[in-house]
DNA sequence: GCCGTTTTCGGCCCGACTGTTTTCAGTCG
């Protein structure tokens, strides 16, 4: 479908534009665009195609986002795109594609070593020149050499069957946790999407540390790639990455409601909440200081105002 | 670059984790 083919240029529109150091609002303004593409329902070259108005309508598309997705369904390119990949090379969105590598950092290794490839960076972490950076250290310059060796781990899109099937696996393994009390996938899986980038478990419980001891048991675990006290991630051997998030049983609504997303609704909900003075976050729903929601995803809805919506519309 | 139930200007979601630091910057979702 295009309409993966312009989500990901608008990405990499929006990576080069932070390298560069643009404004931030315009950078996000691309991301945005991206992520309301990739999760627009409709093939936007057939909406194209048979004149289909819809395609004025996707949300966070203004005028100069709208001529692209015209330029990129009529040329198969987009000039913009190629000119900014021509004044910072294709090596440089590279290293940006790197786990826990950033435009900062990419700016950083460019600006003080002159790193435009993986090739350069790798040899410039090997030498140790990486650590002499600010901010850097001997941890990050080892992340960075493992980031590169791993660099295919965990970031194919897998269909939502395979998906799903390693969710309840691994839902049953959580569940001989004696002090899980409440699971439930969320993300992109929980929004049945034809691809998911990575499986979201939320879980509530009486012991967050032992949750976590109990997730970083599972046997299928290839890589771990974090393990906080309300957060872990990890790769399983079949290359999909699991994000495990602990919540207290009171939170578990805004919790589901925030994981689940999308990140576009998300944002809807939380500037439909700050209009009436509300604050939203995956704690609860907030008047002040003063809790009024958080429990279910249905008393978070009602308590916003807004009629519930199924997980698989929660898009625009 | 997008957007509007006090706006066509002046805002733009928010918190966890990590590694680097002595209070925070960068990244991620």
């Amino acid at each position: 479908m295009v309409n993966d083919r312009i989500a990901e240029i608008f990405d990499e529109i929006g990576n080069m534009l932070e390298i560069l150091g643009e404004n931030v609002f315009r950078v996000r303004a691309y991301y945005r665009g991206a992520e309301s593409v990739r999760n627009f329902g409709e093939d936007l070259e057939a909406l194209y195609k048979s004149n289909d108005p819809s395609i004025e309508e996707i949300p966070g598309i203004g005028k100069d986002l709208h001529a692209k997705i015209i330029e990129i369904i009529t040329t198969g390119d987009c000039k913009m795109h190629g000119e900014l990949l021509e004044q910072i090379g294709p090596g440089i969105l590279e290293i940006l594609r790197l786990r826990g590598i950033g435009p900062k950092k990419v700016k950083l290794f460019y600006e003080m070593l002159g790193i435009s490839n993986l090739e350069q960076l790798k040899a410039a972490a090997e030498s140790g020149a990486l650590a002499t950076l600010p901010r850097m250290g001997e941890k990050s310059q080892t992340a960075i050499l493992e980031a590169i060796k791993n660099r295919s781990l965990g970031k194919e899109r897998i269909p939502y069957d395979d998906a799903l099937n390693a969710a309840e696996k691994y839902i049953e393994h959580m569940k001989t946790c004696p002090e899980l009390e409440q699971i439930q996938y969320a993300g992109s899986l929980r929004r049945k999407k034809d691809t998911i980038g990575d499986v979201d478990l939320l879980v509530s419980g009486k012991d967050a540390i032992k949750i976590r001891e109990h997730f970083l048991s599972y046997d299928p675990i290839h890589t771990v790639l974090g393990a906080g006290e309300t957060k872990s991630s990890v790769i399983l051997k079949g290359n999909i990455q699991v994000d495990l998030r602990v919540v207290d049983g009171e939170s578990f609504g805004a919790a589901l409601l925030y994981f689940t997303g999308s990140k576009h609704f998300n944002i809807m909900l939380r500037t439909h909440a700050l209009k009436q003075g509300l604050k939203v976050n995956e704690y609860g729903l907030y008047e002040g200081e003063k809790k009024i929601a958080g429990l279910t995803e249905e008393e978070m809805f009602e308590a916003l105002g807004i009629d519930f919506v199924n997980p698989e519309d929660r898009e625009e």
